[in-house]
RNA sequence: GGGUUGAUAGCUCAGUCGGUAGAGCAUCGCCCUUUUAAGGCGGUGGUCCCGGGUUCGAGUCCCGGUCAACCCA
């Protein structure tokens, strides 16, 4: 007798591959030829034709309707879904037979004819339908669908088979980095590939992924960015270059956070950050416009962001005043301490250095509040050691942050191209991490150094983050609904 | 790391005051040739996340743990 948990309907569908052998049925087929593709065939279909329109597909079946002598099914393809009619009339009592033992979840081919059915669905009458791979384990609620997070996550192909929206969200993603991938092949850049696994992990400040290299008996580091190797590539004369892959950092997992994140990295030699501004104002809308088809690109939640160019650019120190008041850098720490904790309602410490106070202010009260595309320029130095300081005022640099939906989407510089001051900058990093006992940056890296004492040219930088972009874009709320297969935690048992 | 919430059939979910474990879908059997969340009749299916405790009796109460979502750091 057949049983039924989750092991017994297993079983069940492992004894129906078995008949189907002794029938002679190979279940798990083989190549399908001429399938057309669901969206094109639906396109093709003409109602006035006077002539039958044959059709082939291949997919996985959804839904079965049996009507006794008759079934209605569903096929889904990587396109589309389309009606398949079976009649005992049409295929004969062999083959309807055979149909009848097919199981919701198994991989079919089927040809026939188009027509259209009494209720006005556009359905193919079926001639011939292959077994192409039976499937041995139930699919998810054919109505609501896989809706378990955690599931969806871990079994992502069965979120893809049973969400239409998740499977737009990836197809929009690939879509996305084609795009990006065009649009600077056609500004004269070259896409290059620089080293993951690295002897020191710099180009950010974030805790590395640590690995062992066996041959060189040596710890080695996941990047974390790889900015020091692509400005190696400026200092070689690679004057329009990029990078768009896969960056490693050791830190927790969020909404906005997965551990291996996707980066592009861009660099122009002789522009500075305002090339970059330029450059990414006119990629973002690009792409918006081509994949997504609008500049106002609304969210579930109700927000609306306008990608409409000119954005807006906005001194940081600007920002900050319109928040905490046109006296806040004219404040003592222990002022600013007491306004931030008193008039903004935010707990700070006051054993933190001053320009992290300001930063907390901005961070907590306004990053989360630049909904529309805002360019943040003019950044404290301390914030940011590998960049340009401005013309007029060394303690600020020539960079911008870029935020849109609240959240930082790409970070641009004018980068630093002198030596010198990248030494001293690198070893006051050194030394400050050594007192706070940081182990992760023990080391200077020597070799970039000798390369900026051959001469980098003037160059503008940029990252973006191109899983926040793709949440940006498509509105996803979370970043695991961007990235196919998130982290997560180890299950045991 | 801290807080809140959650985990029950393959999936989606109920489960009252602590008293025999429920529905829909899927699956199995029967009926049905234009259905589309098809329909009708009948059946099968449970480590109630894991481990302790309280109790005559725990899906339910208590403690510890795992995993997840959200918020905070």
């Amino acid at each position: 007798m057949m049983e039924q948990s989750a092991d017994e309907l297993f079983t069940q569908r492992v004894n129906k591959v078995a008949a189907l052998r002794a029938e002679g049925v190979n279940p798990f087929g083989e190549r399908f030829d001429g399938a057309e593709a669901i969206d094109m065939l639906r396109a093709s279909f003409k109602e006035d034709a006077e002539n039958v329109q044959p059709a082939k597909v291949a997919g996985r079946l959804m839904a079965i309707r049996g009507m006794g002598n008759a079934i209605f099914a569903d096929i889904k393809d990587r396109t589309d879904r389309i009606q398949l009619f079976v009649s005992k009339k049409v295929i004969g009592d062999e083959a309807f037979a055979s149909f009848k033992k097919l199981d919701i979840g198994d991989l079919v081919g089927a040809s026939g004819e188009l027509f259209i059915t009494k209720t006005g669905e556009l359905s193919i009458k079926v001639v011939d339908c292959v077994l192409l791979s039976k499937s041995l384990r139930p699919l998810p609620e054919k109505f609501h669908g896989l809706t378990n997070v955690e599931q969806r996550y871990r079994q992502r192909y069965l979120d893809l088979i049973t969400n239409d929206d998740s499977t737009k969200i990836f197809k929009q993603r690939f879509a996305i980095i084609k795009g990006i991938r065009k649009f600077l092949e056609q500004k004269g850049f070259i896409e290059v590939e620089t080293p993951m696994i690295q002897p020191l992990a710099g180009g950010a400040v974030a805790n590395p992924f640590k690995t062992y290299y066996e041959a060189l008996s040596s710890t080695m580091y996941m990047r974390i960015a790889p900015e020091l190797y692509l400005k190696r590539l400026l200092v070689g004369g690679f004057e329009k270059v990029f990078e768009l892959n896969r960056n490693f950092r050791n830190e927790g997992m969020s909404r906005r956070h997965n551990p291996e994140f996707t980066m592009m990295e861009i660099y122009q030699a002789f522009g500075d950050c305002r090339t970059m501004m330029d450059l990414v104002e006119e990629l973002i809308t690009t792409l918006a416009m081509d994949v997504i088809g609008t500049l106002q690109i609304t969210h579930p939640n109700g927000t609306v962001i306008d990608l409409t160019r000119p954005w807006r650019r906005a001194p940081y120190e600007d920002l900050v005043k319109e928040k905490a008041g046109s006296d806040w850098f004219e404040l003592s720490k222990e002022e600013k301490v007491n306004r931030a904790r008193q008039m903004l309602g935010l707990d700070v410490s006051i054993e933190l250095p001053e320009f992290q106070i300001t930063n907390e202010v901005y961070e907590k009260l306004i990053e989360t509040t630049l909904i529309q595309p805002t360019f943040v320029t003019r950044l404290p130095a301390q914030l940011v050691p590998l960049a340009k300081a401005c013309a007029d005022d060394p303690t600020k640099v020539d960079v911008f942050e870029l935020e849109i939906n609240g959240q930082e989407v790409a970070p641009g510089y004018s980068e630093l191209n002198d030596p010198i001051e990248q030494r001293r900058r690198f070893v006051e990093q050194f030394e400050r991490d050594k007192k706070e006992g940081d182990v992760m940056s023990d080391k200077i890296d020597e070799d970039f150094l000798t390369a900026l004492e051959y001469g980098m040219p003037p160059a503008g930088g940029m990252g973006i983050g191109i899983d926040r972009l793709v949440m940006m874009l498509t509105g996803a709320e979370s970043i695991r609904d961007v990235i196919l297969f998130p982290q997560m935690r180890i299950r045991k048992g």
